[in-house]
DNA sequence: ACACGGACCTGAAGGC
DNA sequence: TGCCTTCAGGTCCGTG
């Protein structure tokens, strides 16, 4: 469930139960996510209070009272599913049960439990001191919603660079946050084709700077939507109280191959092809 | 430096 | 019923 809006779900809903409750005991599981636990993670974490609660494009920020911090990325699957106290009893045995990987166990009897059936989410801790130059945020591009990510960074970001502007919006180096669903959702409403140059759009390019403008503008306005309809939810819910976003309802082209494009007054189809192995949506009519 | 294919995992869905 | 293939919201590593 995990691009920007969908972390960013997660994040509001972790907060209010997570900071400022200390953690009394935190359970891992057998199996390793995409990185191993660091050593003793969860004595790192038991006795500790959470601080603050950040995002950073796809990657959850816990600050510790320990300075340390907790880092956390979804992958592919991951979901967390906060349990209050009456409901926090037993550990289930379905499917959902046999990919829960961390339970942290607040001093109020909350629980938060972490699921992840692909395992291609982590967590890690990092010192807060080392934060920014960490090696799985140091590089990382912008904050779409915020003020560095603008027509000027993305003419600099895109230039002279020959791979699609598909793939260049997906290099979290460029802009941090887009995944598949909203890279797809984002250059249609900028009426930009997936196939074209990167390049094209770069700074000294001819109609580069509008073109930049257009899609900086549009990448802005699909995450707000989506944030603001909590998210959009496939395959897991996006929420931590396990109720779904609803942003999928909104797509316009994302999983909507051979349906009729959305766009006011286009009469094309939306087409599906394969770039650098993943799905792109688009509608050739209004996509240029 | 960049660009690309494959690898990492599990589960769901569809065809035969 | 089962077996096979394809696909899925991400990213990292090795190879040109």
């Amino acid at each position: 469930m995990p691009e920007l809006p969908e972390v960013e779900t997660v994040r509001r809903g972790l907060e209010p139960v997570l900071v400022g409750t200390p953690i009394t005991q935190v359970r891992v599981g057998e199996k390793r996510l995409r990185l191993p636990y660091p050593e003793n993670f969860a004595a790192r974490l038991a006795g500790r209070t959470v601080e603050s609660l950040a995002r950073q494009g796809k990657f959850l920020i816990a600050m510790l009272d320990s300075q340390e911090a907790l880092i956390i990325h979804l992958g592919m699957s991951g979901s967390f599913l906060v349990l209050g106290g009456a409901e926090a009893h037993g550990t289930g045995n379905g499917a959902a049960a046999r990919h829960t990987h961390v339970v942290f166990h607040l001093v109020d009897g909350t629980e938060i439990r972490y699921a992840d059936p692909r395992r291609f989410g982590l967590m890690t801790l990092a010192s807060a001191a080392g934060l920014a130059s960490h090696p799985l945020l140091a590089r990382m591009g912008p904050e779409p919603l915020g003020n560095e990510f603008n027509a000027g960074h993305l003419g600099a970001a895109l230039a002279g660079r020959r791979t699609s502007l598909k793939a260049a919006l997906l290099d979290q180096h460029v802009v941090a946050g887009l995944g598949n669903i909203y890279v797809s959702e984002a250059l249609h409403a900028a009426g930009l084709a997936p196939t074209r140059e990167a390049a094209s759009l770069g700074a000294g390019k001819r109609q580069g700077a509008a073109a930049c403008e257009k899609l900086a503008a549009a990448v802005r306005e699909v995450l707000l939507s989506a944030i603001a309809a909590g998210g959009s939810s496939l395959r897991d819910h996006a929420r931590t109280d396990g109720t779904l976003g609803y942003f999928q309802h909104s797509f316009k082209v994302y999983g909507r191959g051979g349906e009729p494009c959305r766009r006011a007054g286009c009469p094309g189809t939306i087409k599906r092809l394969i770039q650098n192995g993943r799905s792109s949506f688009y509608c050739p009519r209004c996509q240029h």
